[in-house]
DNA sequence: CTATTGTATGAGTATAATCGAATGTAATCA
DNA sequence: TGATTACATTCGATTATACTCATACAATAG
């Protein structure tokens, strides 16, 4: 239980997770929004997969993330939690705010690469 | 955000929470439960009441800690979600069982030296 | 096959968290 | 007053975390 709440406490990671809430998305496009490296990201969702807090599936060379329903399923009220405050918090809405932004923009993996 | 749960982020500090979740507590009483040092005990305590999850109140020579009524009124879901997990913990229910113990032992603060 | 792209992993480093032991402090007791 | 009790705080050591840079690897593109 404490692992949890440190996989948790982290802004990286929690960012992350906000970015998953709508969507199952491409690391390319996590890496789009958030300010860092790729190798940084990397770490973090491999850290939330070891954790249970998202899964990912690889199609072609892209992996996409999502957040494990398990997850949610074994954690309702965490997730709900989770849901609720990051609505009123300026940062994750931002974030969900540029994730659009760069889906529209045509920039997105899957727009450039289109998979199928 | 990610402060709140860095601070849930560790066993002992869960465990001080659980105990809290009943009743306040004397910090002698908390030392009584858990296996570690007083400064260690204090430390957590400390790092609980600067996250704002615990307050404490002194009376004469003791300090009771009890979780802070604004904590749960502020993050209900989070504060049930712990509550749910908790009761099916063996390690809480175990802390629980010793703490019971130990006030029924005639050994808390209160009873070898009982306030007013 | 070679080059490129998407992602993960190793190595090194800086920062932060945790801890026990020792010390400080305020309240009570004798 | 001096000793004791309850608790907090400082100190130094240890361990864990987050990060960047470089490299590895697997899939695709040419």
């Amino acid at each position: 239980m404490d692992n949890l709440f440190k996989s948790l406490g982290d802004e990286n990671r929690l960012r992350i997770i906000n970015l998953l809430t709508d969507d199952e998305l491409c690391v390319c496009e996590i890496e789009a929004i958030l300010e860092t490296t790729q190798s940084n990201i990397s770490r973090h969702l491999t850290r939330l997969r070891q954790e249970g807090i998202v899964v990912f599936e690889k199609k072609s060379q892209w992996t996409y993330y999502k957040i494990n329903p398990e997850f949610i399923e074994n954690n309702k009220l965490l997730y709900e939690y989770l849901a609720e405050k990051m609505k009123l918090n300026n940062k994750f809405i931002n974030d969900l705010e540029n994730l659009l932004k760069y889906k529209n923009s045509g920039m997105s993996c899957d727009n450039i690469n289109p998979v199928k």
